[in-house]
Formats: structure tokens, C-alpha cells, sequence
DNA sequence: CCAGACGTTGTT
DNA sequence: GTCTGG
DNA sequence: CCAGACGTTGTT
DNA sequence: GTCTGG
């Protein structure tokens, strides 16, 4: 399924990488709408607001369908006819949308057939592998195979925190496809734009981890029929809603379980996380032993490279090769977190980093 | 006709 | 608002 | 998705 | 066990 993901590319960055061609084969930009909604986060929870793209004919009359708006949504479709003006009475659970039976739905199929489609953006998504035989749900981040500047090395197999911070440089971000609906607040005021994220069986790649997944709109096509509801009829843009293949991976720490934790860690793969106890400062290894025993309560065991042989530690997908150059800058968000560490109050009592 | 739901995941 | 169940 | 709460009365 | 909050 999907109830977690990350999203923290900043809002031109994120709109740069949203880069498309509209009807006419120009090159285009999405245009943001409501841009000081925007919430960067690595750790993004239903009911929290994520950007998504449109077509701008939702938003605007005449306008060309084939044109992408990017705003601020709540995540956790609020559907058209509900009558509280306080959305925690909102009792059911519409964070996903379930691809077989969305034109059995009442809350998912007004809103399809009106072509309130959409494309979740986030820089990728959390699973937390179910294992029997224990309790320990192993967390996961999970995104579209990357360009990786220099080495052709698998980002989820990066040597070091550096150059994992080196990878957002020029991220792909994942286009999940999703279902929107607007909600008029009976007390009056702005009408509210919510989502459902689509969701499929796995595919073969992670059914390990997991049996659902969320529906990956993978290029520029998919994304493109999906959005353009004024060209394509809604039981043509359902064929694009199946599992897809293209998909990589790798195991994180359980710091990322807590919503409140918002930080690099939650997406840093965990044999970085590993190493940086060894090679790294005495004040961050202090936060890092904090993290570990004290953030959340189950901590994570000392030792997270003695997987179950089974376990897949991260994908084995091929990567394309960078014509880009990489940028270096300055101390990046990582690198400033691996730095600092003791003036950093409790996550439990300051929890929202950033 | 009216009343009441309107949803997913996972787990047993 | 719309559909299902009684 | 996970974490954490889940309750009332009356008193200070 | 189930629901709410993040």
C-alpha cells in the first residue's frame, strides 16, 4: 500500500524536476499553486499535505488540458458530500484507493468520472516489511531507479553519507497516481483539495517487502494521460494503473516510524548509518547512540548488516547513465546533520527537524 | 420507500 | 450527493 | 504507514 | 482491539 512517504526537495528544485512538454511540444514547467503550502518533509503521513500535479483545466476554464499545475494536497481524499465541519469526524480511511474497485466506491468513482485525477509527487515511499516470526517490522524507502552522477553504482549501494547526499542533486521524483476530490467547509471558506493514493498489487520486485503498492505512473506518457482528463477518458487512463517493475529500494533506520521524526536519517540507507558510528564524530555518534536507543521506543539493534539471508537489502536495478554534470555545493542538509549533534534537543521534546 | 453508509490495510 | 440494504 | 491513547469527577 | 493524531 502506501501511508508514508518523503518529500523534501525544495519547491523549485521539485518543480524543475517536474520538467514536461505540453500539446504543442514545448517545454514547460509546472506552475505552483499555493507554494507557501508547500511542507518539505522526509517523513510525510496521511492527513499531512504533499504537492501533486493537475491539469490546469481543474483549476482554470478554457484552459489547455495538456498544461500541469503543481499544489499543495491533503493527503486522505475528503469526499465532496461530507456534511461535518470538523474533518476528524471524517471516520473512514481514504489515504488509498483501491485500483479494483474504485468504480464500486461512492467516494472514489464521483470524483474519477469527473476526471479529478492527479500525480502524487515525493521524492519516494516507505513500506515496512511484514516478517513472521517476529515482531520486527524492517522499514523500507522505495523510488524510481536513480541517475547517479560519476560511478554507475546503485544509489541504494553508495559508499558513504557524502556522496548519498550527492544523489538529490538530480532526483527523479516518484509520480504516484491518484484520485482528488473538493470539499466545500460548511462553515464556509476556501473549498479543500484532498487525495487518494491508487493502490495495486505488488510487483515481483517487492513482493518481498510487501503484497500492495501504490500505482507508479512511470514517464512522461502515463503521466501525461493520467493528468489530461479533458483527452482521455477515465477507462483509458485506468489501463495505466497496474504494478510496475521499475522500482528501487533499500532497507532504513526505524527512526523513520515516528511521524514526528523528520530527518536525512529516515531515507539514509542503513549500512551508511552503520558506518557512520564508526567514522564519524564523538558529539554525532552521541546523537546517533540517542537516536538509537532513546527515539522511538523499539530501537534498532546494533547490528542492522546481519539480515536474514533472505532479506533484500536493496535493489539490484540497473541504473542509466548521467549525462549531468553534478553541482558541488556547499555543507548539504546531511552533512550539516552529521556535524552538528549535541546542541540538538530530544527528538521526542523537538521533534520536528528541520 | 427511508435509513444509513460512504474506506484500506492486515490479522485472526 | 448517491448507492445499498431492509 | 506507525505510535500512542483509550476517562471522569472534582479539586487545586 | 480499535481509533486518533501525526
Amino acid at each position: 500500500m502506501c501511508g508514508r512517504t518523503s518529500c523534501h526537495l525544495p519547491r523549485e528544485v521539485l518543480a524543475r524536476a517536474c520538467a514536461y512538454r505540453d500539446r504543442q511540444g514545448h517545454q514547460r514547467l509546472p506552475e505552483w499553486r499555493d507554494p507557501d503550502r508547500y511542507c518539505p518533509s522526509y517523513n510525510k503521513s496521511p492527513r499531512s499535505s504533499s504537492p501533486v500535479l493537475l491539469s490546469r483545466l481543474h483549476l482554470e476554464k478554457d484552459a489547455d488540458s495538456s498544461e500541469r499545475i503543481i499544489a499543495p494536497m491533503r493527503w486522505g481524499l475528503v469526499p465532496y458530500w461530507f456534511k461535518e465541519a470538523d474533518l476528524s469526524k471524517l471516520q473512514i480511511n481514504t489515504s488509498n484507493c483501491r485500483s479494483d474497485t474504485i468504480m464500486e466506491k461512492r467516494s472514489f468513482k464521483v470524483p474519477l468520472v469527473k476526471g479529478r485525477r492527479c500525480v502524487v509527487l515525493a521524492d519516494g515511499f516507505y513500506e515496512w516489511q511484514r516478517r513472521q516470526a517476529t515482531s520486527h517490522r524492517q522499514p523500507y524507502f522505495i523510488y524510481f531507479p536513480q541517475v547517479k552522477p560519476e560511478q554507475s553504482e546503485q544509489v541504494g549501494a553508495v559508499a558513504s553519507p557524502e556522496d548519498w547526499e550527492k544523489v538529490w542533486d538530480n532526483w527523479r521524483p516518484l509520480t504516484m497516481a491518484g484520485i482528488f476530490d473538493c470539499w466545500e467547509p460548511p462553515a464556509g471558506g476556501d473549498c479543500l483539495y484532498s487525495y487518494s493514493i491508487i493502490t495495486v498489487d505488488s510487483c515481483k520486485v517487492l513482493n518481498d517487502i510487501h503484497n500492495r503498492m501504490p500505482a507508479i505512473l512511470d514517464g512522461e506518457e502515463a503521466v501525461s494521460k493520467w493528468l489530461d482528463f479533458g483527452e482521455v477518458p477515465a477507462q483509458e487512463a485506468l489501463k495505466l494503473i497496474r504494478p510496475t517493475e521499475n522500482i528501487a529500494f533499500h532497507r532504513v533506520s526505524s527512526v523513520v516510524n515516528s511521524s514526528w521524526n523528520n530527518a536525512p536519517e529516515c531515507v539514509l540507507p542503513l549500512h551508511l548509518l552503520a558506518g557512520k558510528e564508526l567514522t564519524v564524530s564523538a558529539s554525532s555518534q552521541k546523537m546517533l547512540q540517542w537516536l538509537a536507543t532513546k527515539s522511538p521506543k523499539k530501537e534498532e539493534p546494533r547490528t542492522p548488516q546481519k539480515a536474514e539471508p533472505d532479506v533484500p537489502q536493496w535493489s539490484s536495478q540497473f541504473l542509466q547513465k548521467s549525462p549531468v554534470t553534478p553541482k558541488r555545493g556547499s555543507a548539504g542538509l546531511l552533512e550539516r546533520w552529521l556535524k552538528q549533534g549535541q546542541e540538538e534537543e530530544p527528538v521526542a521534546k523537538r521533534p520536528h527537524t528541520q
